[in-house]
DNA sequence: TCTGGGGTCCTAGGACCC
DNA sequence: TCTGGGGTCCTAGGACCC
C-alpha cells in the first residue's frame, strides 16, 4: 500500500551549497577553480574541501597532515567566515526573488516554500526550482544541490540525493522509491543513538521506519521521531521559520588555545575575552542575560564549570567578569593544563523588559551604557576588539601568535576592501576590572 | 571523527501553589 | 493533620543539527 497518494499539498525546496566554504574561496579567487582546495588551516583539520579532494577520499575532520600525504599539491586556506556569510546573504536574496517564505537555516542551506507560486510565476514547481538553481549557480559562481518535496525532511533527502549540482524532485506518491534503500541514519534528525535503537528493532532503512504501524511509533518514539515518521510518509509537519532571527535562547562563546596552558591569569583572560564577545552579541540583539555558565576544558577534554545568576539582567561584561573572578577558584585547578574556556549566556530577556526596581544595580548599568555604546560603534567601524577590557589583554596579545586566524595582509577578503574591517588597535582603555 | 564553535528542542523530575 | 488532583515553573541531561 502506498504511503501517501496525495500529489503536492505543499512544495518545499531545500537548497544546499556544494562544498560551500571551498567553493566561496574559488568564487573569490578563480585561480582556485578545479584545484584541490581545503579550508580549516587555523584548526589543522579539514572543514570544507573541493570535490577534487572528496574524489580522493578526503573527508571533513581529517587532519591536514594526512591530506597532504594523499594530495601533496593541496591548497590549504584558513576559514574566512566574513566572506562566507556574504555569499550566504546573496544566496538568500536570490531565493527571495521567487518567494518571501525563505528560512535561513544555516550559512550554506535554506528552505523555501513555493506552495501557490505556480500561478503567480506562471511556472511549474520544477521550473521554479530549476530557475532558482540557474540563478544561484551563475550569479554566485558555484553550484548548489536542490531537493523539491512535500515537506522539509523529504526536501532534505532530495538535496542530498545527487551531489554536487543535483536537482531531485520527490513527489508524495514516489516517496518509497527514494526511501527504500536509504539507511535510516541518513535522515535529518536521526542520529547515532536513535538509529542504534531502531536497528535493535530490525529497522535499517528509512522506508522500514516509515512503514512501522502508528501504534508502534506512538508507543516507542518520542515527539521529534514521531514527527519525522509523519514527514517521511509525505505529510507536512514542520513549518518554515521565515521571520528574521531576533531572539536567542542562549549565546555562547568558546575558544581553544594551543598549546594548553596552566597559567591561571592567562586562562582567566581567555574567559574574560569570551565574556566580552558574548556580551557584544547580546547587545547587538538587545538581549540581557540573567545567567552565565562558564567552564574550563582540560587537555583530556574534561569539563568543569559553574552557573551564576545576576541580580539584574544586563549585557555589559564588567559584572560577569567580576562574578566569574569571584568563583574562578572553585573551578580552576592549579597546575592543570587547560585547552579551552567558554561561556554561555542564558535567560535572555529583551532589554526593554528589564524592570527598573533594583535602583543601585540599574544606575550602575546606566553609568556604563554610553561607554559601551562607544565601544560597539568603534567595533563596527574598525573591527571586533578595537577596544577591550584590561582583564582580556593577556588573551589578546597571545591570540596574535596562537591559533587565531589572524589578520595577515593579503588574507583580507577583496569583498571588504577599503572597509578596514580587520584593523585592530587594541587600546586597553577601560582598565583592569576587579 | 581522537574531538571547533554555535545552536535547538524534548523529557523527566522536583518544588511550589491552590 | 492527612489525602487527592491539577497546574506552572525550573533544572539537568540527552540527542541532534550545521
Amino acid at each position: 500500500m502506498p504511503l501517501s497518494i496525495r500529489s503536492f499539498p505543499r512544495a518545499i525546496i531545500h537548497i544546499d551549497g556544494d562544498s560551500f566554504f571551498a567553493s566561496c574561496e574559488a568564487a573569490v579567487n578563480p585561480a582556485l577553480k578545479g584545484k584541490p582546495v581545503v579550508t580549516g588551516k587555523e584548526r589543522g583539520i579539514a572543514s570544507s574541501m573541493s570535490y577534487e579532494l572528496k574524489a580522493m577520499g578526503v573527508k571533513r575532520g581529517m587532519s591536514l597532515r594526512e591530506i597532504k600525504k594523499i594530495c601533496p599539491e593541496v591548497i590549504i586556506l584558513p576559514s574566512d567566515y566574513e566572506t562566507y556569510s556574504l555569499f550566504s546573504k546573496r544566496m538568500y536574496a536570490i531565493v527571495r526573488r521567487y518567494t518571501e517564505a525563505v528560512e535561513e537555516y544555516s550559512i550554506d542551506e535554506c528552505f523555501a516554500d513555493l506552495t501557490g507560486m505556480r500561478r503567480s510565476l506562471r511556472m511549474s514547481y520544477e521550473a521554479i526550482a530549476e530557475a532558482i538553481k540557474h540563478d544561484l549557480d551563475t550569479e554566485l559562481g558555484m553550484t548548489f544541490s536542490i531537493g523539491l518535496a512535500p515537506n522539509k525532511v523529504l526536501a532534505k533527502v532530495g538535496s542530498k540525493w545527487k551531489k554536487p549540482s543535483g536537482l531531485t524532485i520527490i513527489p508524495a506518491n514516489r516517496v518509497e522509491t527514494y526511501l527504500s534503500k536509504l539507511p535510516i541514519d541518513k535522515i535529518w534528525g536521526i542520529g547515532p543513538q536513535t538509529s542504534a535503537f531502531l536497528k535493535q528493532h530490525g529497522i535499517q532503512t528509512s522506508l522500514q521506519y516509515a512503514q512501522k504501524p502508528v501504534e508502534w511509533i506512538d508507543a516507542n518514539m518520542s515527539k521529534p521521531y514521531r514527527e519525522i515518521w509523519h514527514e517521511l510518509r509525505g505529510e507536512f509537519v514542520y513549518p518554515l521559520t521565515t521571520e528574521e532571527k531576533h531572539d536567542y535562547q542562549s549565546i555562547s562563546k568558546t575558544k581553544t588555545f594551543t598549546p594548553a596552558s596552566a597559567d591561571k591569569e592567562f586562562v582567566f583572560s581567555q574567559l574574560s575575552k569570551n565574556i566580552e564577545n558574548a556580551c557584544i552579541k547580546a547587545r547587538r540583539y538587545e538581549l540581557a542575560p540573567k545567567k552565565i555558565f562558564f567552564f574550563l576544558k582540560t587537555q583530556e577534554f574534561r569539563y568543569s564549570g559553574l552557573e551564576l545568576t545576576l541580580a539584574t539582567p544586563q549585557s555589559l561584561p564588567n559584572e560577569f567578569i567580576r562574578l566569574v573572578r569571584e568563583s574562578f577558584d572553585k573551578v580552576y585547578r592549579p597546575r592543570t593544563p587547560y585547552r579551552a574556556t567558554g561561556v554561555v549566556l542564558m535567560g535572555l530577556e529583551h532589554n526593554k523588559e528589564i524592570q527598573m526596581d533594583l535602583f543601585g544595580a540599574v544606575s550602575e548599568i546606566i553609568k556604563w551604557k554610553p561607554v559601551y555604546a562607544a565601544v560597539d560603534a568603534m567595533d563596527s567601524k574598525f573591527g571586533k576588539h578595537t577596544v577591550y577590557l584590561g582583564s582580556t589583554m593577556k588573551a589578546m596579545k597571545r591570540g596574535a601568535h596562537t591559533n587565531e586566524r589572524g589578520d595577515a595582509p593579503g588574507r583580507t577578503s577583496k569583498l571588504f576592501k577599503g572597509e578596514n574591517r580587520r584593523q585592530r588597535i587594541g587600546i586597553p582603555m577601560l582598565g583592569e576590572v576587579k
